[in-house]
DNA sequence: CAGGATCCGGTCGGATACTG
DNA sequence: CAGTATCCGACCGGATCCTG
């Protein structure tokens, strides 16, 4: 069979299911501010993460950090010191991704007022399923 | 913009939550799935998406159809026939959302092996606490 | 201080049945 | 053909407790 250079589906598929992924996880509530709070101020200490982000619980933000971590987005440094002290900061992939990500979150930014817009049309038309503004007898 | 400081601290954070929001709905699983099939395959029909993106259940593809019809970036067009005939092609704004999020793709693809190595070393190190081997350091 | 373990409610999403 | 309504299991994510 001619296979050339010709790449077997089932890796473009793997491909893209990992595309999906990746979108999925910048995509993400918290992984999202993750990488602007590191990308934004430098390496730092997990309470301090929590804290500028705010509003994440341990849980989560230990999560998002342990998958940006696995992706090789983040390092994670701990100092064998007591109280312990674990340090993050991007990798230069993980600096790369936020600037790729940027032109989704440009594009957001200038185009907030036709989704609103959008929305506020939309939503007229369906208000009538509801309750009805009560302009009706 | 030579826009002074006329926006509010509160319009300031709706549109963060915005924006967070419309990156979760690209990285959502299927939604990727509808731009990119309108963008390359145009204009299409239910049914057929639906079999294009396969895998997607008719009440995941019509929630996902009609939060793209509530943002504006897929246009609805109902044929008054029998059968019903139903199509769906994306909107100036879709079109542009979708190249904006070509970069994260494109991301994502150059730097797969990056990702796919950082994943394997990860769980190098973390076999341990599975059935691992018992030689350690 | 960092984070693992657990409980638990809320939401997501698939399968199914029904409609126009 | 396109879509709505419903049931229900799976997973998400927050709150809490505990540890080194």
């Amino acid at each position: 069979m001619g296979a050339r250079q010709t790449k077997s589906p089932e890796a473009v598929a793997r491909k893209e299911a990992l595309v999906r992924e990746m979108l999925d996880r910048v995509g993400d509530k918290w992984t999202l501010l993750v990488i602007e709070e590191l990308g934004s101020g430098g390496e730092m200490r997990f309470t301090r993460l929590r804290d500028r982000i705010g509003g994440v619980s341990q849980k989560m933000l230990t999560k998002t950090l342990r998958e940006l971590e696995r992706d090789g987005l983040v390092i994670r440094t701990v100092h064998p010191v007591v109280p312990p002290r674990v340090e993050y900061r991007l990798t230069k992939l993980g600096e790369a991704l936020g600037e790729a990500v940027c032109g989704v979150w440009t594009w957001v930014e200038n185009h907030l007022q036709d989704v609103e817009q959008a929305r506020q049309v939309y939503d007229r038309k369906h208000v009538r399923e509801m309750g009805g503004p009560a302009g009706e007898g």
